[in-house]
Parts: structure tokens; sequence; C-alpha cells
DNA sequence: GTGAAAGCGCTAACAA
DNA sequence: TTGTTAGCGCTTTCAC
């Protein structure tokens, strides 16, 4: 079932029925209903890749998300898919596992759909120029801004939160209500993504309040997850409970780990504080409903595609957004009572 | 940059060029080193519409969520686009409102990209033959077995867990702790999909035990949210705390429920019991801990994809697995004390 | 082992 | 307003 068969049915030429399928203008009425009843009888779908072939441009965005079981991307893919249905492009996700890379992955994307744009969600911060190029194509990194690669910020785009700045507004957060035993949960100090930057900020609001660091408070989980963080700091609290707050780098990790202070008899936040970064839906019906502050997650998507399209259509250079997260204030973070 | 740009530079024929792309076997050494080396070269990217186009087959399955929002359907979509992959496949994920018509979204995507087959996830269970028509290539519903339709059940395949049964099976577990005033949390009792079904499986448990439905303990909350569930639950305990037991249709719903319940200064399971179907991971992680029937998400994604890869290599017609949820046991579910 | 050429289904000039 | 036709980039016979 061809364009062809459509216009032998009707008794028009191809270039006819393609015209009402672009509902290009100069059809007349009749010609056109003829054509658009043919289509519906014969049930005929159209070619897109004969389409593309011949049109210069694909359609298609693609999305990269590592670490997609995060239900903080949850929301952020949900506003990108409605914002390029909305303007008339089709999301193509990809989801890679923690180890992979991401990068390769877009590449392969990019070369095997046809996109015209690409997201990064969840990525690493420190792609290479060289990396890039194999792109090919605009991309902009969504919650993080690449502070450890050596790309030109012209050379992309990106939409994230001030890692560094959250990291010691949550910290401070803590300190204000006395802390000074405070742990930080993460997977590693050094992921080269928002872990890292955060853990600065950590370490910044320390030294700010005077408070030494005492690496035996950084909980490194490896895998960012909640059994892996349920497990660091149920291990730590069984060898020692000399913890008054806890900063968790995401809202699930938080989640696991009141849990395990839970397990351990300790109650949050008498016995220990827990405040984190991401504003899940899931963390506002934990008990007790987590302190957070929530990154905008929706506007976090739409900014992406937002920028893409800006940059695809000509209208604007790359540009880097930085949006703020709001303290959604819940019932686990109190007073330091030591 | 095309195949011919290639052959060009290689001072060779575009169908070698083409031969050594698909790595067909009667090229020699040299010449397929010269090749591979000018397509690093020249960062050649094969354009895969053309590619399609020629092809007969497309190499895509499409994947239609409603309500991806639910934590329920992530690892399931996981376990689908790793075994994609793994079968040379692409996953085209599209998400739909709650309210959006997935079969005509399914037609839809079979357009616009080239699918060789589609899974539905979280939809109704109502399609027509005709509905069915309209798409053309095999599908396979994940989680319902639409029940509510007039299809044929050799013109699809289908992996879920029984409803009725699981229904009766979670509101048992509630009977047989001396539970009496059992209520049933769900999006609607006439939904066509999974709640209806296990609702039916609620009120036969009720029958079984000689308990007369009461409709108050209905809480059907119209939408399938967190929210929507913490306010219905939160609507009932305002007017009448006449209730030991809930049964939510989904771990979302139930620590959404639990929550409100804390805040009506109830506690689980003391004074009331909750148990679930899905065994998400972060109800792992509530306090207290779900108790719930543990659907095999990754199992439910895998044999979506093999049914349909069995389906479309002709190695087996259209079949209908039923997959068994275990009990994961929490704290949630308790005996009646009244 | 390699090349020439046909044609996949479609769109967009260009003619009529 | 409509038809004719030349490709889009690729794979694949069929010759050589």
């Amino acid at each position: 079932m061809t364009i062809k068969d459509v216009a032998a049915y009707c008794d028009v030429a191809v270039s006819t029925v393609s015209r009402v399928l672009n509902n290009h203008p100069d059809v007349s009425e009749d010609t056109c209903a003829k054509v658009l009843a043919a289509i519906a009888k014969l049930n005929y779908i159209p070619n897109n890749s004969a389409r593309d072939l011949v049109t210069p441009q694909g359609d298609s965005i693609g999305v990269v998300v590592r670490g997609a079981e995060n239900p903080f991307f949850t929301p952020v893919i949900r506003a990108i898919e409605a914002r390029c249905e909305l303007a008339g492009y089709t999301m193509v996700l990809h989801q890679i596992p923690a180890g992979a890379d991401e990068v390769a992955a877009g590449a392969e994307l990019v070369r095997s759909k046809r996109l015209r744009g690409l997201i990064f969600l969840g990525g690493r911060f420190d792609y290479s120029q060289h990396e890039a190029n194999a792109l090919g194509i605009p991309f902009v990194c969504c919650t993080n801004t690449n502070q450890f690669g050596d790309l030109e910020k012209t050379a992309y785009s990106s939409v994230s939160i001030d890692d560094f700045a959250e990291g010691f507004k949550a910290t401070n957060l803590l300190v204000q209500r006395g802390h000074r035993r405070i742990a930080i949960l993460l997977d590693s100090v050094t992921d080269h993504s928002v872990s890292e930057l955060r853990y600065a900020g950590y370490c910044q609001a320390l030294a700010d309040a005077g408070i030494p660091l005492d690496t035996s408070l950084v909980f490194q989980t490896v895998a960012f997850s909640m059994p892996a963080a349920f497990e660091r700091v149920s291990a730590y609290l069984a060898q020692s409970q000399d913890v008054t707050g806890i900063f968790a780098v995401a809202d699930t990790m938080a989640i696991a780990a009141i849990k395990a202070l839970h397990n351990a008899g300790l109650h949050v936040p008498q016995d220990v504080s827990v405040v984190a970064i991401d504003g899940i839906e899931m963390s506002l019906y934990t008990i007790p409903t987590l302190t957070t502050l929530s990154q905008p997650q929706e506007t976090m998507g739409e900014e992406a595609v937002s920028i893409l399209l800006d940059v695809l259509s000509g209208t604007s250079p790359n540009r880097h957004v930085r949006l703020e997260t709001t303290l959604r204030e819940g019932e686990t973070l109190g007073v330091c009572k030591n």
C-alpha cells in the first residue's frame, strides 16, 4: 500500500495525493475529498522513511537518560515528551545503565534515528570536545553543566541547578539548626557529576561554620540506588551513632537513609535530621515528610526542549540556564539537641 | 556525507562501501580496510531512513504507556528496552495521559515510526476488533488482558497477572486477620482495567467471608495518583474512622493512604492494616514497610518482548501469559483487634 | 572481488 | 488545479 496505489485508485497523480497528504493549498475540494476517502478506505499509511529521506530534516529529539530508575527523572521526561509533541517532534528515549558512556549512546542514537537534537539527562560533567564532535547535532545537558569537561560553553546548552550552591544551602540548613556531626550521603565524591559538586558545597558549608571535615561522615554508596544508600547508612549506624544530621544528594537516598535510621531505633528528626535535594512526589508521602530542596522538574524538561528548539531554528545560540530550588519544608529537619 | 562520498574518496563503487557497511563476505581485506578507514576519517554516518526504505522491515518496537508517572512501570520499561536492544530492536516509548486513547496513540506510532510490534502498558481492557485492525502489527498487552473488549484471543498477546484472583488474595489477607471493615482504594470500579477486576476479587472475598459490601468503604479516587488517594482517604477519616483494613490496588496509593492514616493519628498496622498489589522498590523503604503482592516487573517486560519476537519471527502464534505475584511481607498487615 | 544500475516511497520542482 | 519526473541515500541483483 503505497502512495501510488492511492493515486491509481483515485485516478490522480501521486503528486496530487502527496499534496493532500501534506495539505498543500491548491487542491480542488473534490479531489481532496476523493483522495482522503481513498486513504481512509485503503487504510493507507505513508512510509515515513521515504518521507524522511526526501525531506531535509528528521523530526526526532533524542533523550539519553542515565539512571532512569530514579523517580526524579519521571516528571522531567514527561515534560520533555509533552513539549516535543507540542512542537511536532517525537521524543526518542534511550536509557543507559549507570556505567555506560552516554555520549557514545547519544552518537549511536543520532546515527540510527534521524535526530535533530539531543538531551542528556543525569549525565557526567566531563565531555570532551572530541566526543561532542562525534554527536554532530545540538545538544543540551539537563541537570548538569559539564564543569569537568573541556567543552566550549558555546558548543552546547545546559539547564541545571547550581549544585555547589545547593549543596551548600542544604548543608547549611543543618548547620543553622546547630548540627555539627553532619554526614553527606552520595554515590561518590569523584563522580564528575552532581554528587561531586554538591559535596564541594557541603565541604564549604562545613568550613564556613568552622566544622572540620570528618571523612567517616562521608557516606559514599558507589551505586546510586536505594539499597546501596540503605546499606551504607545501616553499616555506619552499626558501628557508630555519632551523627545528628544527614544531607542526602537525592530524595531516594534520603528515604532509604530514614529507613535505616528507623531500623536502628533512631528517630527523625528528634535524633537525626535529614535534608535532601530533589523534591520528588513520593517524598511528600514518607513518614515523616522529607525536607528537601525541590528542583523544578517540569521546568527543567520544558526549558531543555525550548533551548533545543531555539538552537535548531537558529533563533538563538546555545545558552546555559540555571534554575533555583525551593525549600520544601517537611518534618525531617530539627534542631540539634546535643 | 553520503555513501557516495565515501565511495569516491576510496575510489570504489558505492556497492562496495555498502558491502563493508553490512559486512558482506566477499570484500577483499584491503578494500575493506580502506573503506573502514575512510568511514572513520570522514565521520560518515549511514542514513537510516534510506536504509529502512530499501530494506523490507524496520527495527523498532513501540511501547505505549498510560500513567508513566507510576513507578511500577519503570522497571518494566527498563526490562523491555534491555530486551529489545539485545535482540537488535529499538524501543520507541510513548507516554500518554490518563484520559488519552492508547490504541489511537499506538496507531499513530505505527504510522510515524516503522514499528514491527507494539506493547501496551497499563492500558484499558476494552479494545475493539476494529481498533486493533487499525494497528496492523502484532501487539501485546502488558498488565492487561482485554477482558472487556471483543478481541479474538488469537488476535493479540498479553502478559499479566490474574487481577481478579490477586484482588481476592489481597482482600483475603485482611479477612484472615479478622478484619471485617475492609476498604478498597482504587481509581474507579468501572475503569475497564485493573481496578475493576481487582474490585471484583475484593467483592468476592468479602462475599465468601460473609461480609456485606459497604459502598462507603469503596474509596474511588477517579485519578490514579498519590494526591488523589491521599485526599480520598483523608476525607473518609475526617468523617469516620470505622475501618480496620485497606486494600490498595497500587503501592503508590497504599503509601498515600498510610500517610493519610498517620496524619489522622491512626497507626499502621495497630489501628489499620494496609495491603497492596505491585511491589515497587520504594515501598520497601516506607515506614512501616508495605505488605504487598509483588508483581514480577522485570519478567513482565521481558516476557512481553519475548512474545512479540516470537510472533514476529513466526516461531509461535499469539499467546497469553499469566504471571503470579508473590507476597512480599512487610509491616502493614496485622491482626484486627476490634 | 567489484561495479553499474534499478528501485524502495516519497516530495518538490517544473510543465501543462 | 493537476501531472510528470528527478532525485533523496541506500541495498541488491546482475554483470563483469
